[in-house]
DNA sequence: TATCAGGTAA
DNA sequence: AAAAATACCTGATA
């Protein structure tokens, strides 16, 4: 306890802590290590600590006595004793219950906690994964491994599994020193860790977990990184075609992989190869609602000692089922914001594994591996005429009249005035509206419909400079390909989409010399504003700060 | 063989 | 709670 401490913890498992305090920024790595930020206005931000923030801190084996004498340290006032009792439990409950390997068709479940295995024993819906009750647990069939470990999470039981995995079929490949335009190349200190941290040589937990790390900071790098390590037949999914042929030009720029052992298994192209990659769609593909999906036995018809999910946040339900199929397949899933509006993280938790590596934004930046950002929000108020409108709208249709705020116009255009020497981008939700600012600017546009064609071309165009603002549709969300940018002007976006707000924030995150701005543009009062505050949550966990201004 | 429109799914 | 984008397939066109 500490009179001028930062932190407040109350009897509900929240934490305040103030955020003009001098120890605001370590108290926020902190936070982030165990709990999750629930609310952040100005003065004071909230965080809940969750089981499931507790079990990721003791995968990581972030140690219990470490957590909590930081947390008493920083605390003002005595920390109510239900919250240390939940903190010690809930963290404590992984690694109560651990998987063992017996046999090829048998595993063990042994359950340190008496009371834990009590409770799961008492449990009718579990029975039938049983085989035999041993003294601290259960038999089970070896092939109910990825259904045991996402029922029990469901219930708040975490699985520890120590099983290990299959081989794979070897694959000769090892990271190139120099890549194919000549330059040097090596893994940096964190890819490094974060490789070392997934892998655990010797260990049988490692081998399957996610990696978090910022967007630009070389997620695909690490995948590499992986592959070398686990020398097998590799399967990797991502989210489109662009991505797909990214992975192949990494993987034949910086590994010793050739041509022909890279396969691409998309609508164009059907081959299997020793390292094939493949999009979620393809996985997940069924003509008609009731047909089966037709491509997922790709996971278990072939020998792949590796499975990488690319974009893990996005992993669609499908893949999640066929993904408890294949628990004996070491699974690497890459990310830049673990966090999706569907709470659904503790299936990711249980099927692809715990988060083994993640570097705070703000520690990239200071090592000037990511550009440093300012980030501001705008608020406009709705000009009369839509006022009204917004007033009489039913529920579902204000925020998208908040969101075409046509006064946001002016505004991108002053914006745009400012930064006159910049690369900017403007995004935008719905097509109407992002149409009509670039008609009214006068400025060129890319959206779904752009051909490819037009869309390289105006990309190399700004790459080049001979553009300095592009408009840009919700496109921008998936395109890989799109050039850098120092300034971002968003003037809508989706609902309350954490996910969305980092994603496009790390559009203009590629090193710099001077810092990059971003630009949110907010209905003052609607529907919109409260969505804002959710979408920021991840930022302003990562240590951003969203100053607030008025347009008049 | 390549490309495009149209429909479906998540 | 809602709109946009994507990728898949099929079948036609050049």
């Amino acid at each position: 306890m500490n009179d001028s401490g930062p932190l407040i913890v109350q009897s509900d498992h929240t934490i305040m802590v103030e955020v003009a305090h001098p120890q605001y920024a370590e108290c926020r790595d902190f936070l982030n290590s165990f709990a999750e930020l629930v609310k952040s206005p100005e003065f004071i931000h909230t965080y809940r600590i969750t089981p499931l923030s507790l079990w990721n801190s003791a995968a990581l084996e972030t140690g219990m006595d470490e957590i909590m004498s930081r947390l008493l340290g920083y605390s003002r006032y005595e920390i109510p004793s239900n919250v240390l009792f939940d903190i010690r439990e809930w963290y404590e409950t992984y690694g109560s219950l651990v998987l063992e390997k017996v046999s090829e068709d048998s595993l063990r479940l042994r359950i340190s906690d008496s009371i834990i295995l009590n409770r799961i024993q008492q449990d009718n819906d579990l029975e039938r994964f049983w085989l035999k009750k041993t003294e601290d647990g259960f038999l089970i069939a070896a092939g109910e491994r990825g259904n045991l470990k996402h029922a029990l999470v469901k219930i708040g039981y975490p699985v520890k599994d120590t099983c290990g995995y299959v081989p794979g079929a070897p694959v000769d490949l090892s990271l190139r020193n120099i890549d194919s335009d000549g330059h040097a190349f090596d893994l940096r200190d964190y890819q490094k860790e974060a490789v070392d941290a997934f892998y655990q040589a010797g260990s049988t937990s490692g081998g399957s977990g996610i990696i978090v790390l910022a967007c630009g900071s070389g997620k695909t790098i690490i995948g590499l990184g992986v592959m070398s390590k686990v020398g097998s037949q590799s399967l990797i999914i991502t989210t489109n075609n662009v991505s797909v042929h990214q992975w192949r030009e990494e993987l034949l720029s910086r590994t010793t992989l050739v041509d022909e052992e890279i396969g691409e298994f998309t609508g164009l192209i059907k081959e299997i190869k020793p390292i094939t990659i493949t999009t979620y769609q393809m996985l997940t593909y069924r003509r008609t609602k009731e047909d089966p999906l037709l491509n997922l036995d790709i996971f278990t018809e072939h020998d792949w000692g590796l499975i990488i999910y690319d974009e893990v946040h996005l992993l669609p339900a499908p893949v999640f089922r066929a993904t408890t199929s294949i628990q004996a397949r070491r699974r690497l899933g890459l990310t830049a914001t673990l966090v999706r509006e569907d709470g659904k993280e503790d299936d990711v938790f249980a099927l692809i594994g715990p988060k083994r590596y993640d570097v705070p934004w703000k520690t990239l930046e200071s090592k000037g591996f990511i550009a440093e950002a300012i980030c501001l929000e705008y608020r406009l108020l709705l000009p009369p005429k839509e006022e009204l409108e917004y007033a009489h709208a039913p529920k579902r249709q204000r925020f998208r009249i908040a969101a075409e705020n046509s006064r946001k116009l002016a505004l991108v255009e002053e914006l745009i005035c400012n930064h006159s020497d910049d690369s900017i981008l403007v995004i935008g939700q719905y097509i109407a509206q992002v149409e009509k600012i670039a008609k009214r600017l006068n400025l060129p546009i890319i959206t779904g419909k752009t051909k490819h064609e037009e869309r390289k071309k105006l990309y190399a165009d700004f790459r080049k400079g001979r553009i300095k603002v592009l408009v840009v549709s919700k496109v921008a969300n998936f395109a890989v390909d799109l050039p850098d940018a120092n300034v971002m002007i968003q003037v809508s976006g989706a609902f309350g989409s954490r996910q969305e707000e980092a994603q496009r924030l790390g559009r203009i995150l590629r090193p710099k010399k001077r810092a990059s701005c971003f630009y949110t543009l907010v209905s003052k009062g609607t529907d919109e504003q409260n969505f804002a505050v959710n979408r920021q949550l991840f930022l302003v966990e990562q240590g951003y700060k969203y100053q607030i201004r008025y347009y008049e």
